[in-house]
DNA sequence: TAGATTGTTAATCGATTAACAATC
DNA sequence: TAGATTGTTAATCGATTAACAATC
């Protein structure tokens, strides 16, 4: 166990280690040691015991960590023992498949509201959801305390709906937008944007 | 200029910078420092300096880098000063708005193949490709040389699929299913899952 | 020339790995 | 008990930063 301050570099890392787990307990394995887990997920069993080791003592030397007790550890570090009120802004074709995206809810997310700023989407409905108007949005993140938004609006309006997000009080941001955001170092945002990671690989071809 | 290997650490950032000189290009500017990428970008100067530095000389004391030239640079040491044909697997929400995605193309991407495993599916069209039969896809990705694709299929079907994309010459695989790829090491695999994402950054609410 | 900024070196900082005592 | 595997320490490895001569 340590107090201090866990590297970033560690915490990106658990949520791999969450989503393998969850597929080990899936199929009915029980157990498991530091080198099965790091076959998994292509990382050294030292390192994962490392990991695992800066939040407590998980594991039984012998017979290595149980899976169901590292699943609810993880989870309760993570904070996804809980679900998250998500807001999606952007009603696009990325936005209609993040609504539609099945794999949200049982990894501790749900998206309960969506907007957009263009007057020709606002009252359409994806699902059960009806899109609302942009304007109205820092007020409804308020008034249901939202703390997670994903971005899927163009790169133009990123910035501008990222300041709307923070001054809401969003403190997590998934930005889908192909632009690199500036916020208070208390928000987080985690960038994905497809082009950039497929040029991460075109360099090796 | 440096003839040893280059860490994977740096490559990854490579595609951050040029897509900040695209957008300053595109925003008229002529020249930039390796202070205002980094302000743009959240990196350290000096580490943008020695990562640029690996490959060559590019910039000129006192006056900074052309943003043209820098581009240029930039775009042919990450290969991405041609347009890769890249495959798409999985025809449902997400493969759908990589189709539609408007932000491939001026970024050394094009999706020219769709393939799907649901009788259901194949013959349709996305716009304007057909959806084809994965049972042809190792036949079609050969002949046509394709390098890259993108893998939006469920999870229990990544693996297999990944197998048959590796099979038939493919080097790098953007995958959207929630599981990690067992590949070869010839083979580079990024990965894009939300839900990986969002966890990310729950821990620091 | 004077000011600005690069490319590079050395120093610092941080992350990963190897090894093993502890112990289930 | 014997075998297996953890948690942790020390050693290694790699990445970042600070500083500055070179030079545009």
């Amino acid at each position: 166990m340590n107090a201090e301050k866990i590297p970033d570099i560690i915490i990106g890392r658990l949520p791999v280690y969450l989503r393998a787990l969850q597929r080990m307990a899936d199929s009915g394995l029980k157990t498991t040691s530091s080198q099965e887990l790091g076959e998994h997920v292509g990382i050294s069993a030292a390192q994962i015991r490392k990991d695992i080791s800066q939040f407590g003592e998980f594991g039984k030397q012998g017979t290595g960590y149980s899976i169901a007790y590292l699943l609810d550890k993880l989870k309760a570090i993570l904070k996804v023992d809980r679900i998250w009120d998500v807001a999606l802004v952007g009603a696009g074709d990325m936005g209609h498949a993040l609504v539609r995206y099945q794999g949200f809810v049982n990894r501790g997310f749900h998206i309960c509201m969506i907007f957009d700023n263009d007057k020709e989407k606002v009252g359409r409905k994806i699902d059960s959801f009806t899109i609302e108007d942009t304007e109205k949005m820092a007020e409804r993140l308020k008034s249901a305390g939202i703390k997670v938004a994903m971005l899927t609006v163009p790169a133009q309006a990123a910035q501008s709906v990222a300041d709307k997000l923070v001054q809401a009080g969003v403190k997590a941001i998934l930005n889908y937008a192909p632009i690199s955001l500036n916020v208070p170092n208390n928000v987080k945002v985690q960038y994905i944007d497809p082009s950039i990671h497929l040029q991460r690989m075109t360099y090796y071809l």
